[in-house]
DNA sequence: CCCTAGATTCGACGGCGTGTCGACTCTTGT
DNA sequence: ACAAGAGTCGACACGCCGTCGAATCTAGGG
């Protein structure tokens, strides 16, 4: 899934692939990627498209270029949160503020990692919400264990899943007429109920 | 959405709808509506490509057909926990009961309504699902005007958004190792937490 | 029983999007 | 100045979609 395209040596050529890079977070921005035609992402960098094959094995790479960047703040940015013991409510609340900022910067591509149905897509997210997943459920069982959190069901597993995916499809239909501080308070406050009842 | 290519007046040709159906229903089993053709659908059903469409105006239709069905039960399974006040315990089992079970008969079918990107597919599960999140917001409002539910955060349709994200995501991604019976209690657990806080 | 109108079927066509190939043109280092 | 790799492009072969018109089937009125 990596890009692996592109032959080898730092040369300025570079500039096309960022180039493709930024029209297509333009495009995806806009429509859902199985919408967007090799020849836009190609025509938006000024190459033609089979040019475009020379940079990137397809439209999905491009993609998954893009999410590799936002993959790493995703994860980093719940770290906190994630290695704190009991509900740290201020850790919480910062980890969820800059989720949805992410969201709001980045509603399309996050839209598309999330929504699209493409196979390589799909696995690319699977094994990165699986590893999401295994880390909030050792948390999860971490505060169970130390007595912090009510034991299950819920599993913390499937816990941790259902978090994920309460938080998901929040942020994914999200209601505009709310604002971010209230939409961060209602994943923080669905957080606690679910992993600690309160 | 609906399916209206169809002349008019019931034939007995109408076995090439079903037909049509079935194959589909199979197909679908086994991969996402963008991996089957119309050329697989119509074969399945002993007719050429062309034929297909006088039977149906594309493959989404296909499936839009497959999931009217579906959404009547999807829909009336949750019923009597919806029109329950408080947390009926032995409603909310039984409706989560039937959903789970549904979910394993359908599998294949339920996946493509709720992860499938096609724009129509899209319209028309969004339409669906804002239903059953107003249902759900409409009995959470109540039972905490009665005093049965604490107060938000969450606000009452957040809590429905995810409440039907969480149990969304626990059922697409269902792990093969946990029963049934555990599944549903998750379910259950989750939905007494997020709704009752306890 | 024949005959027509609607029901049903199919082959062929035109269009769009994908990915690959080989040739051509720039660089750039020596 | 020249070989080798970087970068570019047009043409091609494929796969899939949706449409059209012509051909075939079928049932009911006369």
């Amino acid at each position: 899934m990596t890009t692996a395209a592109r032959r080898r040596g730092p040369t300025k050529g570079d500039l096309r692939e960022r180039a493709i890079l930024d029209a297509a977070r333009t495009l995806l921005e806009a429509k859902p990627l199985s919408a967007v035609t090799t020849d836009e992402l190609a025509g938006g960098a000024g190459l033609s498209r089979s040019s475009f094959y020379f940079y990137f094995d397809s439209k999905v790479a491009v993609l998954a270029a893009l999410l590799e960047e936002l993959s790493i703040e995703l994860r980093e940015e719940n770290s906190p949160w994630l290695d704190s013991d009991g509900p740290s409510l201020p850790a919480l609340r910062s980890a969820t503020a800059h989720t949805v900022t992410l969201w709001r910067t980045s509603a399309g591509l996050l839209r598309q990692a999330f929504t699209g149905d493409d196979a390589q897509l799909v696995a690319w997210r699977d094994a990165l919400v699986d590893r999401g997943i295994r880390r909030t459920a050792a948390k999860v069982e971490r505060d169970r264990a130390a007595g912090l959190a009510p034991a299950g069901p819920p599993s913390a597993v499937a816990l941790a899943r259902m978090l994920h995916g309460a938080k998901t499809e929040l942020l994914l239909h999200r209601d505009p007429s709310t604002g971010d501080e209230a939409l961060v308070e209602d994943v923080v406050g669905a957080t606690l109920r679910l992993v600690y009842g309160s």
